[in-house]
DNA sequence: ATATAATTTAAAGTTAACTTTAAGTCAAGT
DNA sequence: ACTTGACTTAAAGTTAACTTTAAATTATAT
């Protein structure tokens, strides 16, 4: 199965735009064109795309993904450095849940302020408690 | 208890240029300054500052936090305004962590992936399962 | 009193990640 | 054959969120 680059596009619900960028940054180094010079997705490129994807939405800048595009081109002799450039991100991964999650807190804590507030029409009277005791503390 | 603008920075770990970004942006519609025209920051100031700062941290812009500062200047009357800000962030949060879980996902796979594929030295051989495989389906 | 460190403002500079534009070529349907 | 929509590149433009710079003032320590 082929794809064109509109194509790809819908699946992955990216703009064609951001899809030749990518291309041109260097992230889509297996992509073939056509002797007329459209590209062609297989379904290999597809599945790249998403792990790229994957990385991106973590947060991780395009020429991080780019060094792990290259390590992967280099072949078996950068598993070692495609394994730690992973499990770098994973850690960033978890960690930003944890952020999210204490922040999460205190977003409901601002809520529930909010919900009193407008059960009794003044934010005057509620008694409230500082940020720093909401948050988990280590 | 009273901090000066170097004070507040260590204490929130951020640069003194972007509280003053932020001061500028009117984020800090509460900061009063000295006859001399330093900044004083209050403890109420340096709450604020924190959930300005959650709010940041999770993904919320400078303008649409500023929105946030501007109905809390307007007093009760806005009330109902900030309570459904709030609750909007908080389901961004609560999308963008179930979001990196899934992600989260992925990147377990490939460590897995480059886990085995350094015992064995190559990453010829292992077997694979599609991207969508692993992310739960709606 | 004086040197050093922290603070001030306004304005310009930076960076990442795209997006848009322009001018053209290619593909698909009738 | 022709129109319409999708695709191509290169280059310029955009945006958000800071950061840096410069020149000056203020605070702190000796």
């Amino acid at each position: 199965m082929q794809y064109t680059i509109g194509e790809v596009a819908k699946i992955l619900n990216l703009p064609t735009s951001t899809l030749r960028y990518y291309d041109k940054e260097g992230l889509l180094p297996n992509v073939q064109k056509s002797q007329t010079g459209l590209r062609i997705f297989q379904e290999e490129d597809l599945e790249w795309l998403k792990i790229i994807n994957c990385l991106k939405k973590t947060g991780m800048q395009i020429k991080d993904i780019k060094k792990f595009v290259e390590y992967s081109l280099e072949g078996d002799s950068s598993i070692e450095k495609r394994l730690q450039l992973l499990q770098k991100q994973r850690e960033h991964v978890q960690q930003q849940i944890e952020n999210y999650q204490e922040n999460l807190k205190i977003i409901n804590y601002k809520c529930d302020f909010y919900e009193q507030a407008k059960k009794l029409g003044s934010t005057a009277n509620i008694k409230t408690v500082p940020v720093d005791s909401i948050v988990s503390k280590k």
